[in-house]
DNA sequence: TGCCAGGCCGGGT
DNA sequence: ACCCGGCATGGC
């Protein structure tokens, strides 16, 4: 992917290219289905990444399609899915979501990408078990929409370098994004994995270790 | 051992 | 409009 960000806020383009300098690529969900990847983001919620793929790896060995989890009882995917916690819970989205992909797309995620951003945005808002964040990550990792999906580390990083303050909410934080940079599918999805990235190795929850890491000088 | 992980919902103030 | 408990497994 190019390097040369275009951004209206300097320091969000300056964190992307150190980030992306130090990392490198992060690849999330190489030669994945839209339907795994949309599945995968449900399995994900409030859960080590780990996790959720353990249960994305049970659902393939059954095979993983609209039509397959469509017809398993909500009891025995929860039994599948169990490794990545609420299984109960994430059963129940899951169904949620298959049946409203049958609902409105005929069951076919090439169907989803076509509709309108926004659209479909509060469409997948108004399914019982599908937040912002799972929502964002859907349209951008598995339907390729090009919104900012915010998650945890996007807020605890932006808020330690001075970007936002403490109430800033999800909307807002997500606009900072997408405001300032070049509304790029690639970069969306690079510049997100990267912050959770750094996150997880630098930017801890009642863990800051900010040696070593590619932000620290920059820090207020 | 307790805390954390790529949240979200529902009920209570 | 916030705030909180519940949901649950696996890793460190």
């Amino acid at each position: 992917m190019s390097l040369t960000v275009h951004s209206k806020n300097k320091k969000l383009k300056e964190i992307f290219e150190r980030l992306y300098n130090f990392f490198g690529p992060q690849g999330w969900w190489p030669g994945s289905t839209s339907f795994e990847i949309a599945i995968g983001a449900i399995l994900a919620q409030n859960t080590s990444w780990k996790n959720a793929e353990k249960a994305i790896e049970n659902l393939k060995k059954k095979t993983l399609s609209p039509s397959e989890i469509n017809k398993l009882p909500q009891k025995k995917l929860a039994t599948l899915i169990k490794p990545a916690g609420y299984y109960n819970q994430k059963a129940k989205k899951i169904k949620e979501f298959v049946k409203f992909l049958y609902e409105f797309y005929e069951g076919k995620m090439e169907n989803m990408k076509k509709e309108e951003t926004e659209r479909l945005r509060e469409q997948l808002l108004s399914i019982k078990g599908i937040g912002k964040e799972t929502a964002d990550s859907i349209l951008l990792y598995a339907l390729e929409k090009p919104v900012f999906v915010v998650d945890a580390y996007t807020y605890r990083v932006t808020l330690r370098h001075g970007l936002i303050s403490e109430d800033t909410d999800y909307e807002e934080l997500k606009k900072l994004f997408e405001d300032n940079l070049e509304k790029d599918v690639k970069l969306f999805n690079e510049y997100h994995a990267l912050l959770v990235r750094v996150g997880k190795e630098f930017c801890k929850k009642n863990k800051p270790i900010c040696s070593g890491c590619p932000l620290e000088d920059m820090l207020p």
